[in-house]
RNA sequence: GGGCGAGUGGUGGAAUUGGUAUACACGGCGGACUUAAAAUCCGUGGCAAAUUGCCGUGAGGGUUCGAGUCCCUCCUCGCCCACCA
């Protein structure tokens, strides 16, 4: 009898494989091919996180899954390595980001090679290999070409301390996430992706996809289509006119002033007429200066200023009213401009109280007793309702109202979306250079008459011809830069680089000047998955064929917090390509499921928490299998985890418990009539928690299925089935066990067991005898007793006739199968 | 403020359409084995108790023969977004 030993199994089937190349699939002639994919990581120099095998096992326990159900699984991983991320590490180890990045890798794939993945190593993708980001850069002419990425002036998040220009997910409350100062708006040029347009298919084929409900209504309500009208209201003896958006025009005769924000044009325009111009012009430079954090204080009091001199014309009603300039009102979404409801508005409320605006209550409950509490104006009243105050509309339900004002007051329908456009460019260093090049003899040259159509910029006050990189001069590559810390002047720090900068016209052969700025990682990882199949291929991004046998991507599992980021930005690129015709599809993951967050003793994995797990560690003292099936155990996948060092014990024992199993196997012994049906039940059980990505109960129910292995007399046979149930999740002890039964072939290669439901099912069961809803006994009986004979039985057991003693039964409650209820 | 989700033993968590609450584990305690320890195996929701009884799924109410599950009111926690008109 031979001890068991997982680290000594692990490493011996784990250089069998490597050998073997055991998991590579026939990328060109597979017959059932089942792209598994798993969000490719961030090569951190800490190395693997045990967050990262949480969800790497969770993934490929649904690859190893499918496999044995006799799909040809491709199953690749990469490396996002681009980024500001890494960039940030890099120059606080004093190390460049390229060798940084190297020696993560190398770590990485040497972890990643532990956990036993069935990763297809021969086709790794690296965004920061020139081979790759080539075709990142491809991508970005493309969406040049068709118009939809285009270069404008726009405020951006900068750091002040750090010097910097920082991603809106690196700004954490209004503060820099790594140095915690707050962030101030600075305005740059900058590279915008038209994602907008592609607002309403984003939205609408949310419907159609199999994804985790909570992702698709995150990206529902990022995406946040609102629909409403644009009203106008007319600035009194001038010819100027405010519009205002809004979803509830049914409230218009509630409104009693109109708001602008600050950087709103018409302040300017009516200048002239503002007799406290003075005032008007202080709070727009306070507002301009206040911070970011400032703003998005959570308390924070309105502020505002009246435009003394001038009113607005309710549409409505004809009443003139102020209107104030304040910064609530943000002047990136719709029209920048609000009408102010303060009766069904909290925030144009506590403006009002503020500043003494009348409030004038329009919509209230049908129920008079709520209306009358409404009409008291001690907060707004944002429900629906019928319609007060408003002349001919009086007594209308809101809902109807809302299309009648709209139109009785000449005001356009519009439609408006939370989403923004992409902003893409990224003034550091560690990314992709974004393929562009200026050229001021080519603007020189161009004809007047015929600017339109002609794409050209200012920079610094000089006029640029904006000219793609052509597209065999891809890459344009990232130089190896020694000092590539920003700089903070609002430039990539490849600005300073004067062989990167200069460069000759690709128009006109003069000199020119590239764009310095990289773009966003979040580009690169918005097309990976399109790349794996084809990493062999040079002369193109991917091979159609290739392409079309493996994409869409079948199963894709990756973390919550890129429900909004990552994933619309993927299915983005996704339609783009497909109007292109350069994809025969335009959702590019059929079914996405979001892990949950490992956690660790009810707190999050932090460093600054001190509660690290090092997988490593957990590796080489358990072993790969171990670890892989207490992650799984801990709850459902979907769901997250509690990590407790002690519990991997638990797992550590069932393991010995297998393979103890083994080792005394008894040929001559028969299977016994629980085992047959604990099996069947078994395997039903394991098979439809795999598909549903509930491992914890599923591996339970295998240990359950142990415990009667234990208990009963069994045979080879059943020993069996539990290793190849088992396999997905400890490839390698249950590879081992298989050879030392002496079976041909190897476990993974088995078809995954069938169950027979009759079989699954007792014949003999308990059924609970309840009294008046409490559980007085227990009778066991046949499955499949009618209503009469279940009844009859229950009636006749003795516990049941002790507890019914004199008492009348005044009914009885009989589910076949499940249990009696007799009420007396 | 908005959206989403969750509250079950000391802990992680189980529980088809409403049908024996706490499966499977961890830890603690007790026991077996051992000279002893480790490992292994068995028992263990709480309170009282000879058999047994009562109480128990965040709180309160309701529907039902029967509620962790359905309905109403409330409390707490987590995550995401946030002055989006």
């Amino acid at each position: 009898m031979e001890d068991f030993n997982p680290i000594k199994i692990e490493e011996k089937w784990r250089k069998k494989w490597e050998e073997e190349k055991r998991w590579e699939v026939d990328i060109e002639n597979a017959e059932n091919p089942y792209y598994n994919l798993m969000m490719f990581p961030y090569p951190s120099a800490e190395g693997l996180h045990i967050g990262n095998v949480y969800a790497f096992t969770g993934s490929d326990v649904h690859g190893r899954y499918m496999r044995m159900q006799g799909y040809d699984v491709f199953e690749p991983i990469g490396f996002d390595a681009f980024g500001i991320h890494s960039e940030n590490f890099a120059i606080k180890q004093g190390m460049h980001p390229r060798d940084l990045i190297k020696k993560s890798t190398d770590n990485f794939r040497r972890q990643l090679k532990k956990t036993g993945n069935i990763y297809a190593w021969d086709h790794e993708v690296n965004t920061t290999h020139p081979k790759y980001y080539k075709w990142t850069q491809w991508l970005f002419l493309q969406l040049y070409k068709a118009g939809l990425a285009y270069h404008k002036e726009a405020p951006v998040q900068w750091c002040p301390s750090c010097m910097t220009v920082l991603a809106n997910e690196q700004v954490i409350q209004g503060k820099c996430e790594r140095c915690d100062s707050v962030v101030e708006s600075k305005k740059l040029r900058q590279w915008f992706f038209k994602i907008t347009d592609y607002a309403d298919k984003l939205l609408d084929n949310l419907q159609e996809i199999d994804w985790s409900e909570r992702t698709k209504i995150a990206q529902h309500n990022w995406i946040g289509k609102s629909i409403g009208y644009k009203l106008e209201f007319p600035v009194s003896k001038t010819d100027f006119s405010i519009t205002t958006f809004t979803t509830r025009p049914d409230t218009l005769f509630g409104a009693t002033y109109v708001v602008l924000s600050p950087e709103h044009h018409l302040v300017d325009q009516l200048k002239d007429k503002i007799e406290n111009w003075d005032e008007v012009a202080k709070y727009i430079e306070d507002a301009k200066k206040k911070p970011q954090s400032e703003k998005l204080k959570e308390d924070r009091e309105k502020t505002g200023v009246q435009l003394k001199g001038v009113n607005a014309v309710n549409p409505a009603n004809k009443d003139e009213i102020p209107i104030f300039v304040a910064d609530y009102v943000l002047v990136e979404y719709g029209t920048g401009a609000i009408m102010a409801v303060p009766a069904h508005d909290q925030r144009d409320f506590d403006f009002a109280v503020k500043y003494h605006m009348p409030i004038r209550p329009v919509v209230v409950p049908e129920n008079d007793e709520q209306a009358k509490e409404i009409t008291k104006n001690t907060q707004a009243y944002e429900g629906q309702g019928k319609l007060i105050n408003s002349g001919p509309f009086d007594g209308l339900n809101s809902e109807e109202a809302k299309e009648k004002i709209g139109e009785h007051v000449e005001g356009e329908q519009d439609v408006h979306y939370h989403l923004r456009d992409w902003l893409i460019s990224r003034q550091r260093y560690w990314g992709p250079p974004i393929p562009i090049i200026f050229c001021e003899n080519c603007r020189k040259n161009q004809n007047e008459d015929a600017e339109e159509g002609i794409d050209w910029t200012t920079i610094e006050d000089t006029e640029y011809a904006v000219h793609p990189v052509p597209e065999k001069d891809l890459p344009v590559e990232l130089p190896y830069v020694e000092d590539y810390k920003p700089k903070g002047k609002g430039t990539s720090p490849l600005a300073a680089v004067d062989e990167f900068v200069n460069v000759k016209c690709p128009e006109c052969g003069e000199g020119a000047i590239r764009e310095t700025d990289v773009s966003d990682t979040f580009l690169d990882s918005a097309w990976y998955f399109l790349r794996y199949p084809s990493i062999n291929v040079e002369s193109k991004p991917w091979d159609g064929k290739l392409n079309d046998k493996w994409l869409p991507v079948d199963a894709y599992i990756g973390g919550q917090e890129h429900a909004v980021l990552h994933l619309m930005y993927a299915r983005f690129i996704t339609m783009f390509l497909h109007d292109q015709g350069a994809l025969k599809f335009e959702e590019p993951f059929k079914k996405f499921r979001a892990h949950g967050l490992l956690i660790k003793e009810g707190a999050k994995i932090s460093k600054s928490r001190g509660n690290i797990v090092n997988p490593d560690e957990f590796f080489d003292h358990f072993g790969a299998d171990t670890v892989r099936t207490y992650l799984m155990f801990l709850s459902p996948f979907e769901q997250g985890g509690d990590w407790r060092d002690e519990g991997i014990r638990g797992v550590h024992r069932f393991f010995g418990r297998v393979w103890g199993l083994v080792q005394k196997l008894d040929e001559e012994a028969k299977t016994n009539e629980t085992v047959e049906q604990e099996l069947h039940k078994t395997i039903k059980k394991v098979t439809e928690d795999i598909e549903r990505l509930h491992y914890n109960t599923a591996i339970a129910s295998m240990m359950t299925f142990l415990n009667t292995l234990y208990d009963n007399s069994h045979t080879k046979e059943d020993i069996k089935t539990l290793l190849i149930l088992l396999t997905p999740f400890a490839p390698f002890i249950t590879e081992e066990l298989w050879e030392q039964l002496g079976e041909e072939g190897s476990v993974h290669d088995q078809e995954w067991p069938k169950f027979d439901p009759e079989k699954a099912k007792d014949d003999v069961i308990t059924i609970p005898v309840q009294i008046n809803g409490k559980v007085r006994a227990e009778i066991e009986v046949e499955r499949g007793l009618s209503k009469e004979e279940l009844e009859k039985a229950a009636m006749g057991d003795e516990k049941v006739k002790e507890s019914m003693e004199g008492k009348e039964v005044k009914k009885i409650i009989v589910v076949p199968d499940k249990i009696v209820n007799i009420v007396v």
